[in-house]
DNA sequence: CGAGAAGTTGAGAATCATCAAGCGTTGTGG
DNA sequence: CCACAACGCTTGATGATTCTCAACTTCTCG
């Protein structure tokens, strides 16, 4: 099976971005196969050699650092057009294990090869940059939460995003399905997962979302932005 | 005054790192002019126009993102080699605010004119690129402190990174002058001043560390590592 | 259909925040 | 050069949020 960057209904969220046509097809032509993964399986582990990075194509994963004494940190969710395996470039080993939440498909595009055509191609040189300060942008906003929320707007904070990211999709932004766990959920926003359920079940009984289970719908978008500006408790 | 990356005494942390000689004076005749910037004064500002990066020559900076209701989150505290403004590239507005905790000084990487060379000089794209993605992983590792350890852990963490970072420069692992206040390192770490002040002084009654104000003496470094690797409380 | 995983809810406990007072250091102007 | 003000830091008492432990329900999948 032949990946095809130009073909692809994402090149509006991906790496092609501000590419032409014909830069594009040699972004095809280095792109190797696509690969499956299947629901819980790593696409790659922390201490495997770093080779590739990746574009998701179909599905979702979620990224996350073990410490020794078994302690999980969800490091973030990807969904379609994101992209995956960017910590194994600094030490060209990976950081982070990338599991898939669903079976799920990446494209698989190997790093030396990349590098040698952004050296080439300036509309991908200047795009890969910009995925990665993307990143590091996204990890700001992360930490921000992390830091200064409070339970209630770290998952109002969660969800907004969420939607802003299915909405850019084609997808509904005020009704969708959640790929992680409130295990997973906790982890990633620094809560437990009782936490987690308890602001569910409050953000229901408040009419901001209807929850039930992994089915979200949006009830009072900006009620859940609100929450977010309450001034600070910590 | 001119900068020089083939005279900088930095040369093994920043940037050039792995180039050629030849190489290295191409890129000094990029970087632009030195920067300097006083204590408590800006680098750049949240929403201001992105044009170049900065390598820190001398000094100290924070960098911190605000939220409409005043808050703050500091997200990083960079020392000299370290790199400042890469989350501005995703946009082309900086992002985070950056400011001098003490007098310092920087080279300003016209960003441009760093795209176009590291076109043509392999290693200095390697070498961007490894900064970029070893910034990802730096922000994984925060996530992990502020997501999955109690106060008195992940004020370690700060110090034993503090320490190893001042190593690699070669200055005193173990004593130390911090340059910011409570109040900061409590915005980092996502705690508030009182309970970072109260960890300090656990860890001096313990014998882990002196703490005299801003002077940091590392007295049992095996103890502070140890810490970390308590169970989780939450 | 049954077993295990995932989610919800309650009660009590722990950690950290808040509020408040006081001390030490630094820097500036008389 | 000293005095005083401002700032940063420390410490104590109290309170809020979140965690922990536990029981129970619901959903999922073989």
């Amino acid at each position: 099976m032949q990946s095809a960057c130009s073909q692809c209904n994402l090149h509006e969220l991906c790496l092609p971005v501000g590419m032409s046509i014909e830069d594009v097809e040699r972004l095809d032509a280095l792109v190797g196969a696509r690969r499956k993964v299947r629901r819980q399986q790593p696409l790659y582990r922390a201490g495997e050699p770093f080779e590739a990075i990746y574009a998701i194509k179909l599905g979702w994963f979620k990224t996350d650092v073990l410490l020794e004494d078994g302690r999980e940190q969800v490091t973030g969710f990807q969904m379609s057009g994101e992209m995956l395996g960017l910590d194994g470039i600094s030490t060209e080993v990976h950081t982070c294990n990338a599991v898939a939440l669903e079976d799920s498909e990446v494209c698989v595009i190997p790093y030396d090869r990349l590098e040698e055509l952004s050296r080439e191609v300036e509309g991908l040189q200047h795009q890969f940059h910009k995925v990665m300060s993307r990143e590091i942008v996204r990890d700001h906003g992360v930490m921000m939460l992390l830091g200064s929320m409070r339970a209630e707007e770290r998952l109002a904070a969660f969800l907004l995003n969420l939607s802003q990211r299915f909405n850019a999709r084609g997808f509904s932004p005020a009704e969708f399905h959640l790929r992680m766990t409130r295990d997973e959920i906790g982890s990633y926003l620094g809560l437990k997962l009782e936490t987690v359920s308890r602001a569910f079940s409050r953000f229901q009984d408040e009419g901001l979302v209807a929850v039930q289970q992994k089915h979200i719908r949006i009830q009072n978008l900006t009620g859940l932005r609100r929450l977010i500006q309450q001034p600070a408790a910590r």
